[in-house]
DNA sequence: TCAAGGATCCGCT
DNA sequence: GCGGATCCTTGAA
């Protein structure tokens, strides 16, 4: 059955004003990756805007730099960064033209395509095998990653920044896509009609101890509350 | 609690 | 141009 959407693509101008207002209209929506294998969609529970060369937890508070280029440009396209050498992390660019804003996809819910979120995070979590040390029993390694992967609920196949990478196969190559067109492989959907409401919950956003005040206390990341994909902070681990 | 991993940036020469 | 520090994270121990 053909989802109900490839209809809604997302509208541009949600994303080109104020970027709290962004945050907002943007939780719930849906986050869709349509390819070769298959049609993924989840439902957006967990957002961090990141402001402007202003905001120094933002990549642009160094300035335009090759890197975070398409955060200067229009709204609506994806901004993909690499984080701790590996970890891609999905943003949405916001804010007109020369703003340089984003929205950080922290967390998804899954809701279809559950499978091939699965089986792209088992291949995933078997790439990251390869790469640890130089142990002969590199296959067990996989072999356990995969179960672990099998073992996990639906709702944590994309609850984390590059989890949500990982699921829906989000790379570098999709930096600069248009989310906006729902051609897009990648691209972002309204909320279905149906949707049931949710409350929103905000707080401080995670990972930018970096950041000096007023930056790393504004309550900039907002949440589904009490929706068990949202990654929240390590501490509640 | 800590290691993994590599792109990116800054400061220095 | 080069070298070192940093980093919007994760999973294993």
């Amino acid at each position: 059955m053909a989802p109900a959407s490839f209809q809604n693509a997302y509208p541009r101008e949600l994303l080109a004003g104020d970027g709290l207002a962004s945050a907002n209209a943007l939780l719930g929506a849906q986050l869709v990756r349509n390819d070769a294998s298959g049609v993924r969609v989840g439902r957006i529970v967990e957002l961090e805007a990141y402001r402007g060369p202003d905001d120094k937890a933002s990549h642009a508070r160094f300035g335009r730099t090759s890197r975070s280029a398409v955060m200067f440009g229009p709204p609506g396209h994806a901004y993909v960064y690499l984080v701790y050498g590996m970890y891609d992390c999905l943003n949405v660019v916001i804010e007109p033209s020369g703003r340089a804003a984003a929205l950080l996809v922290r967390s998804v819910e899954p809701l279809e395509g559950v499978d091939l979120m699965r089986h792209a995070r088992e291949e995933w979590a078997v790439g990251r095998a390869g790469g640890r040390g130089s142990s002969s029993d590199g296959a067990a390694w996989a072999a356990a990653a995969r179960q672990r992967v099998a073992a996990l609920p639906a709702a944590r196949l994309a609850s984390g920044p590059g989890l949500v990478c990982a699921a829906f196969s989000v790379g570098r190559d999709d930096g600069g896509a248009d989310l906006c067109d729902a051609a897009s492989p990648l691209h972002l959907e309204l909320a279905a009609p149906g949707d049931p409401a949710f409350e929103r919950e905000f707080g401080p956003r995670i990972g930018i101890g970096y950041a000096p005040e007023p930056w790393l206390g504004k309550p900039w990341r907002v949440w589904v509350a009490g929706n068990p994909a949202v990654s929240g902070p390590r501490t509640r681990r």
